[in-house]
DNA sequence: GTTGACACATGACACCTTGTCATATATAAT
DNA sequence: ATTATATATGACAAGGTGTCATGTGTCAAC
């Protein structure tokens, strides 16, 4: 995080800090990013931004939070409006952030933070923020009797699945060049693999 | 991949280079290692290690490339022994692989190259060698009326998702530090996922 | 109003990278 | 012996990061 004298800077300075970091997250990844481009860009000198922030990974991250924000509202709206089904809430969901990487003004930002999504930190969705969010929503909708499901802990590896499935087809797109159409068709498969699983059971057998 | 020039070199001089640059990439993520390091290392002149590479990643990949060909060998071997099966195949080659980053004289790289796996290039799995060897020898073992695949899209799909897992599981044993068992019960679970589906469904229906 | 305490600003600095290139040298081919 | 080709080498330019001594501003206390 920020230190609390960034926060104590006129709105209008750290706006401008913000959008020249935004500005040079955009054009290279994440290790290419330049602390130098960034303090010229916006204006300040060397020492300043160290007096703001620990370092570029700092600055990196507080920027996601803020965008992950945003991903979590459109995630919150999108589970209430499918009454808590988990497969049409992520395609729902797909479809919104699919919109938003093609479309948005930053959309430039958006594609090397998906870009620069590793297993390691997960940049995409921080798992303790809106998986809780996720976990704690279903609770409250979720029909669990249509669910093979035996405990929490399930619910929670499916949403991990889901997660990654979510940010592989994300980096496909990117990677491939998929229309809208593609990705939602292949996420789409993908979620009915696990959801009904790709093997022609003859029951409810589980082994 | 490395120059001809560097293959040219006495055997004795690219083992060498090549230990001293895995001793590098096992200190530290890839993105801080440190080409300094590794010619200091080895003791050759900065020159010549752009002689023999084009960069950092040109070595790094090399190295991947000849360790994920040992992988390949394990994964040949596991498909024949369980005669197709492709769960048993993967939970064996998996098996293989957690004991091998536990115990390995090389564990730290490993370590490291598992951490360094992200969604972009997937440098665990290299798409176009691992995936067409599992594709191909499964379509000579696998039985296909057991399963709910009608196209080999839909295979390679699964393959991809099963890809997917494994490392997401084996990022979990170096972050989480779970053992061999907690790990292979994780991965198992997502694997039956996979193949019966989460739903509880009543036959085959596939929506 | 002088003093001190604190928050903040600043850019020079030390120290690290990386990739290149002119030059030196070895090896082979004519 | 001469020429061509392959290789070796380290100084160098260009760029990066994080720190720190010093300068400036502000506010409270005496």
């Amino acid at each position: 995080m920020p230190t609390e004298t960034f926060f104590r800077l006129p709105k209008e300075k750290q706006d401008c800090i913000l959008a020249s970091a935004m500005k040079e997250f955009s054009r290279v990844p994440f290790h290419e990013a330049s602390i130098n481009q960034i303090i010229m860009n916006a204006g300040i000198p060397r020492g300043s931004f160290y007096m703001y922030f620990k370092d570029k990974e700092d600055l990196y991250s507080y920027l996601l939070k803020t965008h992950e924000k945003k991903l979590e509202e459109g995630f919150t709206k999108a589970l209430y409006e499918h009454d808590g089904d988990l497969i049409d809430t992520y395609l729902a969901l797909f479809e919104t952030v699919i919109h938003k990487i093609k479309t948005d003004k930053n959309r430039d930002f958006f594609h090397r933070m998906i870009m620069n999504t590793d297993f390691k930190n997960d940049s995409f969705f921080k798992k303790h923020e809106l998986k809780n969010v996720v976990l704690s929503q279903m609770f409250d909708h979720v029909d669990f009797t249509k669910l093979r499901l035996t405990s929490k802990e399930d619910l929670s590896e499916i949403v991990d699945l889901i997660h990654m499935m979510f940010i592989h087809n994300l980096v496909a797109i990117l990677k491939f060049g998929l229309t809208k159409e593609e990705a939602m068709e292949k996420f789409k498969r993908q979620l009915m693999f696990l959801k009904n699983g790709f093997y022609q059971s003859k029951g409810g057998e589980i082994c």
